[in-house]
DNA sequence: ACTATATTTCACTATAGGGTGATATAATTC
DNA sequence: GAATTATATCACCCTATAGTGAAATATAGT
């Protein structure tokens, strides 16, 4: 066998992700990891130090989350004259479109409601800001800062599509009424129930604060 | 030592009620429960067959879940003429206040997206049947059906307060701006910011279906 | 080719959890 | 009060997982 100790990090590395994708962060063990990699365990105890670490290392590396430019991206050069409810709708709709792209991300929010762990505090850490700098430029966006009734509307609708992806992750269970286990055509059905009730609800919020 | 084996299976039980809301899903086991009843471990497996079965007995007995009577006590009744939208907020307010009142329901909400347990499966079918009978309830009291954006926006609330209040079990994660880890007054507000977004939606609906 | 070193594997320890069979002891029956 | 039975405990098996130290082997330098 080619021995490669920077190659054998990289596929350590990697294997963190295929496992906790594959198994969810319950099952990210050890054992699991060298398995997926091919390699002894006890490599990652030899050049790593401990799981942690390993799974720290991977956790800085991937990409877990979205950014602020991801789900405003296009939003500020566009010639039409947005409104705000259109540029929440649009913004949810990224949302729930980069949760499914990152099916990393949904096993350790999955994780997060019942065990701590380094991925955990990762990710968390990456959303804080993330979420920051995408009020602060929605803020820029619209001349001034949000209404509290916005936040929290926003904020509640995050995360109902956050919960209602991982509920639809085990499988089975179903969310609005739709069961998110059999495929394509049940999440763009969640994304128009959402979409649905998020214009109703931003729809209400404009009409309050610039009433036609 | 006194022997009665009626009362010996009360205190294993009651048992897991203790276990289930001081370490979670995740540490409910039989060494712990047996522990927590002061008993052998074995007497699990002499008088339940399995964890399972014991579980099970727990998770049939226990108030585990809210009744849509509940949610929905005196609202009938009211000489009040109550709009559809005071109604929504009422019932999302009673919704939260019913989750923080069962510890151990958030304790397997909190589970049920990360491991599959006989206690999740009794609490997703308690959910399930007294959702329907909420939803049905609400039929005959505004004399025909909610409208797709009251469902929607309803079952969205329910999962952003569900995911609120499970994040906020594990303590330090800030929700809506909000660190329920520290107590009372964090639930005041979290309370208060959720009438204020749910107001916001359902008055919204309520303009657009009925435009005064 | 020979040696030194870095890379890798193997066999092991220790802990935790579900589950079981033999044994001890309290309660009941005669 | 002795024998029987129900109740409870103890010591154990088995599996999984984090972690470790010694031995094996590929690679590099000479």
């Amino acid at each position: 066998m080619v021995r490669n100790r920077q190659l054998t990090e990289q596929k350590l590395v990697e294997a963190v992700g295929v496992v906790l994708e594959a198994e969810g962060l319950g099952g990210l063990n050890a054992s699991a990891i060298a398995a997926r990699a091919g390699v002894d365990k006890a490599l990652i105890y030899k050049y790593f130090g401990n799981l942690e670490t390993l799974l720290r290392r991977y956790g800085e590396g991937a990409d877990l989350w979205w950014t602020a430019e991801e789900l405003l991206e296009g939003v500020a050069e566009t010639g039409i004259k947005l409104n705000r409810s259109i540029i929440f709708s649009l913004v949810l709709v990224r949302f729930l479109k980069s949760l499914r792209r990152r099916p990393a991300a949904r096993a350790i929010l999955a994780g997060e409601v019942i065990q701590n762990n380094v991925l955990v505090d990762i990710l968390a850490a990456k959303r804080e800001r993330e979420t920051k700098r995408l009020f602060g430029a929605l803020t820029t966006l619209f001349g001034g800062p949000l209404s509290a009734d916005e936040i929290v509307g926003l904020t509640s609708y995050m995360h109902a599509i956050t919960y209602a992806t991982l509920l639809g992750r085990g499988g089975g269970r179903t969310v609005f009424g739709i069961d998110l286990g059999t495929g394509e055509l049940a999440w763009a059905k969640l994304e128009a129930a959402i979409m649905t009730g998020a214009k109703a609800q931003f729809t209400g919020w404009r009409t309050k604060s610039a009433p036609a």
